[in-house]
DNA sequence: AGCGATGATCCGTTGTGCTGATGATCGTGA
DNA sequence: TCACGATCATCAGCACAACGGATCATCGCT
């Protein structure tokens, strides 16, 4: 009895085209026919199934001489059997190369924050899912800038959007919005000036330190303000419904706004902040899917989209 | 048609060789590792890998220079999948031949006729299928000698077993048993004189004008004996119990007779007939697969005992 | 007996995979 | 910061194998 080992050599000179050979003969039921359709000649063939056999250890035809049809042998019947199944998988892998090409299929881990959450990243996703149903995409969020780019870093997500164009040789993005700052005030009360050195004093409503915060703080301190929160809230819209309610004002990112609230008034800060940026980054030398190009697409055109509604507005 | 899997053109260079390296660098995450796990240099690994890549179309590997692991591109992924799913398909090729070879499965069709069928066949059969409970065993009865050559030659059985070895170029085979020619008479009555040469004028049953009563009346001919058939049946039970009612004699191949009737008296012919030959044939130039071997083994032996226990009774 | 078709075999050329060595790039530790 | 080590790519050279073309042996058929 043969050791496993050894007979897990034996198969090893066995390659692809030699099973396409097999089959062939096997259909044809002549080496001849079989080298035509192939496209070899018959010299070849005879030599490729004489490698086959070499390869197996035994005869996969009974030749007989003269204008007789060649016959498998139960071994031949054996490798005709898983050379079939061989050669359909290798169909399958093509089917699923052409898929993958096409963007039809693949998964799609994207990192993302709250602003983009609410106002970019549904509509991408609806629009992507609608027109490639194969798609698996996931969504991360996470409001740590240092802590995407390291996620990015590590393959965990495969594209995210960020806050800003990160600072990191192994990082690429694409800017999707430019997006400024607004002053948000009460529509019951005078708003308060739209100059934003004009601020100190005024009662604010803001984000905890996030690094967005320390964003807006960092700029007001350059314009020499020092802003007075009485009240701070992660979420976007308590910020909004406490201004709603006159508690103060609130410096935030455009995209944040919920611009349909009529009881707010947004303005244009005059002279702006440096406005966010908001890009969709991946790592430098990460191959994605291909529908990955088509996401990208469409989360500009979201952004395009929404730039243009906001400008109307 | 199936056929057109096998003629297609893409991924006609792929090879097995490279869904190995493949998967071993997948594993390993390493070029180099990967060639001292499969024998090779890193160089030869990495030419491999760059053939795979031109084969498919596409990177498979995300190579990040210096001492980081190579990373699947998605492509890649999708290679590693099914290139997985056609290593098992081989690992099952492997494990498929060494069941043929070990004689563990198969299909054989195996030709008898009615004497062969009573007495032989159930005991090799039941013997191989208890000890090799994968093979398929089938069986095909049938009284002309000339279309058994023509079955076998048509590849319509694999084995027959056969009276008399066929005087064929393309069949050979194996003498199982000599079964001498017996004269059956009734109990009741006074049995006639063992030699053949007096039959003449005594009242005998036989088969219709088969060839083995062709060959029974031809060698009475050749001692001067027109035997005078007062039935005739197809079933060796038939013509056995038409004896034992005392309508006649009957000169019988041994092995059709059943020996533990004691309505007949059963004597060696003396001189004998020539006797005739039981045999396994099969079509020269036909690979059987190797349990074949094991059922010609067992016929040997079960036709052996069967000489024996004639011997005692 | 000759003809045609079969597959095996031989031979010369071409092609291709492998090895060994070298190059380019990056991370790491002194 | 610099040198080292590890990574994979690339190159050159060699050996082997695959292919095509020709020929041969064998058989069926006419």
């Amino acid at each position: 009895m043969i050791v496993n080992a050894y007979d897990a050599r034996m198969l090893r000179d066995l390659e692809i085209r030699q099973l396409r050979a097999l089959l062939a003969v096997a259909e044809e039921g002549s080496f001849a026919k079989a080298a035509e359709r192939l496209g070899f000649t018959q010299s070849a063939i005879s030599q490729q199934i004489a490698a086959l056999e070499r390869a197996v250890g035994d005869k996969v035809f009974d030749r007989q001489a003269g204008p007789r049809k060649a016959q498998l042998t139960p071994v031949g019947a054996l490798l005709v059997e898983h050379g079939q199944a061989m050669l359909a998988q290798l169909q399958a892998v093509d089917d699923g190369l052409r898929s993958l090409r096409a963007g039809e299929v693949g998964r799609l881990v994207v990192g993302s924050f709250q602003s983009v959450s609410v106002n970019v990243l549904p509509e991408v996703v609806g629009r992507l899912r609608t027109e490639r149903p194969g798609l698996a995409v996931r969504a991360v969020e996470s409001d740590d800038p240092d802590d995407v780019v390291r996620a990015l870093l590590a393959d965990e997500l495969d594209l995210s959007f960020v806050v800003g164009v990160p600072d990191h040789p192994d990082i690429e993005a694409w800017t999707l919005l430019v997006d400024p700052f607004v002053l948000v005030s009460p529509a019951c009360c005078p708003a308060p000036s739209a100059d934003p050195s004009l601020l100190d004093g005024v009662p604010m409503i803001g984000q905890p330190s996030c690094s967005c915060q320390l964003t807006i703080d960092e700029s007001l301190h350059r314009v020499g303000v020092t802003p007075d929160y009485v009240f701070r809230s992660n979420d976007n819209s308590a910020v909004q419904a406490m201004v709603r309610a006159g508690l103060g004002s609130a410096v935030m990112p455009r995209l944040a706004v919920d611009l349909h609230d009529p009881g707010v008034i947004v303005t244009d800060l005059d002279p702006p902040l440096p406005p966010r940026v908001v890009a969709l980054a991946k790592r430098r030398g990460r191959t994605l899917i291909p529908a990955a190009d088509r996401f990208l697409e469409l989360a500009q055109s979201v952004c395009e989209s929404i730039d243009s509604v906001v400008l109307v507005a």
